[in-house]
DNA sequence: TAGATTGTTAATCGATTAACAATC
DNA sequence: TAGATTGTTAATCGATTAACAATC
């Protein structure tokens, strides 16, 4: 099958968005360290994939490499670029101005990407007015008003648990096509909005089970 | 296949973990409704998964149900927190103490389910010495001396990437087992270290990626 | 007992990999 | 040209699901 007859089934298999931006980040260290050209053998050493997998993720967007040659890296990495959408910026709301919260509004690496908080909201009347990172920290209860006046593209909530849903809700209501979650939460939505969990518990509970797996074989 | 016949293949199969936190997190709030009983059905629809898919998933580990009533939901709660090893603690070190770092720290959810953080160790000499959270921040340059004085389990590395290699291959030369990583870097380990990766960034892509993916379709 | 639901098997589906013709 | 490596096909592997006998 080629690229163009793949992309028109269902969506890109989720293994594929995942790995890629796992290429990006490589590839933007080999850039760094200058090295201009790369084959899918090299990739698949150094990330522990094999050569014929990157080779076919990269298949589901085009032709990016030349027989006998391999990959020039500033073009991989341009296209990768482009097909992960850094060719443009996003505008994000935070909601949640806690520990972590105020950690993601303070991390500079999102903006250099493109990723931009225009606005952080909490219930917390101690925090509201302060300003944290870029924001003034407003009510929460503006959210609705707030989001019916920007449009927005992705939503971050770093509430606790038990309000999360509902912030969710008014995130959907209003038509923020995508949610970064980091409440410890399964979220409902409609199916055409797009979620990603950041369940750091689940992450540490995943460790806790490969540290005494050996406990569960005969 | 039984499951113990199962067990002696080689380890679980990553879907399965993934999931088993996902079951824990609504079988709590199931329990904390007072919901005495469930079926796979039931959790099946809550969590988007197939019926068959919860039941193949248990099996591994045994046998919880009972035909005709499902499960009792207080029962597979405690067979879950075990199979994760959640009945005892976990000693860890962070390294780090920036807005990442210090939030990590000051979420108190870890240490209630018995993963406790130790030690915390940065360069910065501005933040050597002060409390946060649990502890005093010690010099970097402690941590090889503290692990070899404190048997630890998981070590969280909360640094710049330039330097979270360095920081790991500390950690894996003192015998830590697990390493919760929040650093932008595929870490290099040894086959019998257990990595957990926390990229944010490429959680970010995944959603730009997702959100864009029209464009790449015909 | 009749109804419900498990645990497991066998069938299906999808993802990964090995192999290779094409070609730089 | 000879050597290297792509993009793609076909084969393999593993994970998911449907079906059902067992049985509470």
């Amino acid at each position: 099958m080629s690229s163009r007859e793949r992309r028109k089934d269902g969506g890109i298999p989720s293994g594929v968005v995942t790995r890629l931006p796992i290429y990006l980040r490589y590839l933007t260290e080999l850039r760094d360290q200058g090295v201009g050209r790369v084959s899918s053998a090299q990739l698949g050493e150094a990330l522990s994939f094999t050569a014929a997998q990157i080779r076919s993720d990269l298949s589901y967007f085009g032709s990016f490499g030349q027989q006998g040659y391999g990959y020039d890296v500033d073009e991989l990495l341009m296209h990768i670029s482009r097909i992960l959408g850094l060719n443009r910026t996003y505008a994000m709301v935070l909601v949640g101005a806690g520990n972590l919260g105020k950690a993601l509004a303070s991390y500079e690496n999102f903006r250099k990407r493109g990723f931009e908080i225009r606005a952080i909201f909490d219930v917390d009347e101690i925090l509201v007015g302060n300003y944290h990172a870029c924001c003034v920290i407003q009510p929460v209860e503006e959210l609705d008003q707030y989001l019916k006046e920007n449009p927005t593209d992705i939503g971050i909530i770093a509430t606790p648990g038990h309000v999360s849903q509902d912030i969710c809700d008014v995130l959907v209501a209003n038509n923020v096509p995508c949610i970064w979650n980091f409440s410890p939460v399964h979220l409902q939505v409609p199916d055409e909005v797009i979620v990603e969990h950041i369940h750091l518990t689940d992450s540490l509970l995943r460790l806790s089970f490969r540290l005494n797996e050996q406990r569960h074989r005969d």
